[in-house]
DNA sequence: TCTTGACCTTCCCATGGTGGGAACCCCCAT
DNA sequence: ATGGGGGTTCCCACCATGGGAAGGTCAAGA
């Protein structure tokens, strides 16, 4: 298989394949006497046990220990279900931050008249010295993604 | 107030204060003759604006369409409310798409034994050729940030 | 007056994952 | 032999933030 075709039928384009194998999260493609990369089928296994990680939000450091587990037929079960469980509470972290922002938001969309006039609570409480309850500490949050 | 002060007034980095300037969020500030910039009440005040809104989740962008409309004393309410519930809608998505990570999740915790022994459902499942139910299109995801 | 330390300046680099695209090579079917 | 659809490497951009180096400034205390 060429790299379109592992990519296909992975779900990781081409591109992240390229980049995991730079950054050593999988292990170099073999290549054709062209210096075309090649896959196998189980390769294709892992990139999608990988996809499926992402997929759950796991950062790819956290992915890549669970790679490492995968492999390791000597693993402790309890070790894989103590990342999955910080997983559940980075979530919840990041939930809740999110949520604290949404009260704060509908909260003033409720009293912001939304009319054609120039009066709005929502910009005299961002603007207004009120310590007012901001959810402060929250991510960048890169809304939209892929 | 030299950019130090005003960065300890609003709760912007000074870091960050340069950098907004750069980007054309914020006029640049005055300078000292010694070319320190200098800023004043009305400054933080603005700085202060920007902080409360990214700290609501606003992108740069929306944040730089929120001040333009509190600056102008003509704005329509009706506009800074569509930009509030807009925002309001992009956080549930996000809520949702990590909601749905984290029962995936708790599932599998649920079923794993996390005791010494290899046998993991979280990591055959991952594995597996199953299509089970993963909820792509997910984001991301910068897990922790500021 | 001189030193010291806390401040300021600009400039470059890194992050995390991903996409875009240029410039070039390769393979197969017509 | 030619065209199109692969592949390859390399660099750039995103978004918003932090880190740090190299150097200039200011104010307080000896």
């Amino acid at each position: 298989m060429n790299i379109g075709e592992a990519a296909r039928a992975s779900g990781v384009s081409a591109k992240m394949l390229r980049y995991y194998e730079e950054t050593g999260l999988i292990p170099p493609a073999g290549r054709s006497a062209s210096g075309y990369r090649t896959y196998g089928p189980r390769d294709v296994q892992t990139l999608r046990f990988i996809r499926r990680a992402r997929d759950l939000g796991f950062p790819m450091e956290k992915v890549a220990e669970l790679l490492a587990l995968w492999q390791d037929r000597s693993r402790a079960s309890a070790d894989v279900k103590r990342l999955a469980e910080a997983q559940v509470t980075a979530l919840e972290v990041r939930i809740a931050e999110m949520q604290a922002m949404q009260a704060t938001l509908r909260h003033l969309v409720h009293a912001c008249a939304g009319d054609d006039r120039p009066d709005c609570p929502i910009l005299s409480d961002l603007g207004g010295p009120s310590a007012a309850a901001y959810p402060s500490l929250a991510g960048g949050l890169p809304l939209a993604k892929r």
